[in-house]
DNA sequence: ACTGAACTTAAAA
DNA sequence: TTTTAAGTTCAGT
């Protein structure tokens, strides 16, 4: 019997031109999504369904903005599409100030940290985006660090190539 | 329950 | 230039 107040979690695997990515969906909402061959996260599950046609409009949404950010377009969803249920408080405060960084643009650690209201926490910011559920969505990768790019959980690479996308250039 | 590390940073030594 | 301290969370011990 399942947890009462947990909803369930479906996986799902999205292949694109940039690998085979992994979203999973909640009642609430999208709960996560991953790059492809993320090393910390188990491979893109086997198992798990194409989203190709499925969780309806939430699905055909996602597939279009995630297939229109690889091409180097905007797009984006209000932080009403992702469920961020069961996460710190401190964690989501440093999720929303990241996803209103513009297009394009990026912040520092402390910026985040400021505007999670604890500026001092900027080593917990840094945290939060290691921690962060939903990758491209959630900017993670618009974050730099005040002197050097700073670091990325999913590797260099796809911060790199994440913010070539946007047209930004990580010069270090 | 404590300690150290994590995608940092500013300030002191 | 190297070291240190600081706020939040999580994984070890």
């Amino acid at each position: 019997m399942p947890k009462p107040n947990e909803t369930a979690a479906r996986a799902y695997r999205i292949t694109t031109p940039l690998g085979t990515w992994r979203a999973v969906f909640s009642d609430r909402g999208l709960r996560e999504l991953t790059l492809p061959r993320h090393p910390n996260k188990p491979q893109a599950a086997k198992d798990a369904p194409e989203l190709n046609g499925q969780e309806g409009a939430r699905g055909q949404r996602l597939r279009t903005a995630l297939d229109a950010r690889l091409k180097g377009k905007n797009a984006d969803f209000p932080l009403s599409f992702f469920d961020l249920d069961g996460r710190p408080p401190f964690f989501r405060r440093i999720w929303e100030a990241m996803h209103a960084i513009p297009f394009g643009e990026v912040r520092s650690y402390g910026d985040l940290a400021k505007a999670a209201g604890s500026a001092k926490a900027v080593r917990a910011a840094g945290q939060a985006c290691g921690a962060n559920p939903v990758v491209l969505f959630l900017p993670c990768h618009r974050v730099v660090a005040g002197s050097g790019p700073g670091g990325f959980g999913g590797g260099m690479d796809w911060k790199r190539r994440l913010l070539a996308l946007e047209g930004f250039s990580l010069e270090a």
